[in-house]
DNA sequence: ACCTGAACACCGTTCAAGT
DNA sequence: ACCTGAACACCGTTCAAGT
């Protein structure tokens, strides 16, 4: 009765989630196999299948996990509303890293699909009318997503931009390449103190855009019935 | 001298390249293993290795061509430049279509550090100023990513949503999910019509953001100067 | 110089056998 | 009901041996 294995709380899907994602947040989503993943638990790789379908099922459902951390959108004006689940996704995204990708390559889960209702949502209730809501959905959603990928992507980046400085080509690229060069510094510099700003800068330029275009249209409906 | 080996075109890795692009295209990257590509052209898998370090190496070197593909920005004023260098960067990837998430997991190469390159200078020689510039390759970085990674992504979306017709669940969601039943609709409407409109609404949205950021900063540089 | 057989250390998944 | 040994059909990569 004190032997290893009696000392293993019983598997569930729940417990085989949870602990894929201390995987996937730890060493990222390409080093969780399912084998590592039984072997982090005491158990062997089989028996994952006693509770979980697939690897893909897996990733599915880590991926509803961290759609679960996102605040939904608070009831209000839906300018506000959106900008600060907006906001929530990215952190959410950022505290796990390897989500995006994987949002874009799981299938849309409950949790997924109720928070893209509650962006149709808060657009729809409030002022927006239906095509400036169908574009304002894809605009803030790519945002999310486009955003958070091009950060999230530039950490590869930063350390093959080290190598390239390892080899010695520096100073040759700062001559091809001045922007990227500029652009770069302009990163370092900001770095600590308002990364997060640019964030909200893009996510204001499509919010102020999609009201704009909203009274547009509405002085257009109107003058023209 | 007419085996069916000496009919063989001798590798290269230009040849190499070309082949993993038409299994790309064809069945996906994920479909795409050394092992497969190395057989498509009749030869063992570690004849590969004599032109290519790694798998790395082909996925780098695959999204190089795709970016190969993108019509740079021509010379003249910043907005129409970038609009259609964008939209051109849009067609390539909806092309191959695996090359936007592949774009965010292989590091960048020559070539798309020349098309970034190209980005920057176009807003930086128009009127742009430094830090609406910094912000404003950002927002057209992750335009191209984030909304093109969306539409690939809805594909899967498709499915997985006819399934659940399939399932017969679909009154009870258009119950629970009335804005996303709407949104689905509409892009139903719109599918052969204007759907590429869209993207380029929304790439207005962020390019007219970006020159009035512009304006006020010169605005606020004169009255407070 | 270029190709390859054999081997290594991995994968996800199935299925019949154990308890 | 839950776990697992053995097996299958795959991976990427190395290395010594062939031509």
């Amino acid at each position: 009765m004190s032997s290893a294995k009696s000392k293993r709380t019983p598997l569930s899907t729940e417990r085989i989630l949870r602990a894929a994602l201390v995987i996937a947040d730890r060493d990222g989503v390409d080093a969780l196999s399912m084998r590592k993943l039984a072997a982090s638990m005491g158990y062997e790789v089989m028996s994952l299948y006693n509770h979980v379908a697939s690897k893909e099922e897996v990733l599915d459902g880590l991926v509803e996990i961290v759609v679960d951390e996102i605040v939904p959108p608070p009831p209000g004006p839906w300018k506000p509303a959106l900008r600060a689940t907006v906001i929530s996704a990215h952190q959410a995204l950022l505290r796990h890293r390897w989500a995006v990708a994987a949002w874009a390559t799981t299938s849309t889960g409950p949790k997924r699909l109720a928070f893209q209702e509650a962006l149709l949502r808060t657009m729809r209730d409030g002022t927006l009318p239906a095509p400036i809501a169908y574009h304002g959905y894809h605009a803030v959603l790519m945002h999310i997503l486009g955003f958070t990928l091009q950060e999230v992507s530039f950490d590869l980046d930063d350390e093959s931009l080290r190598e390239m400085a390892a080899a010695s080509l520096q100073r040759l690229d700062a001559d091809a390449f001045p922007h990227m060069t500029e652009h770069i510094r302009q990163h370092l510099d900001v770095e600590h103190s308002s990364l997060g700003d640019d964030y909200e800068f893009v996510l204001d330029l499509i919010l102020d855009g999609l009201e704009r275009a909203a009274r547009q249209l509405k002085h257009q409906e109107i003058t023209s019935g």
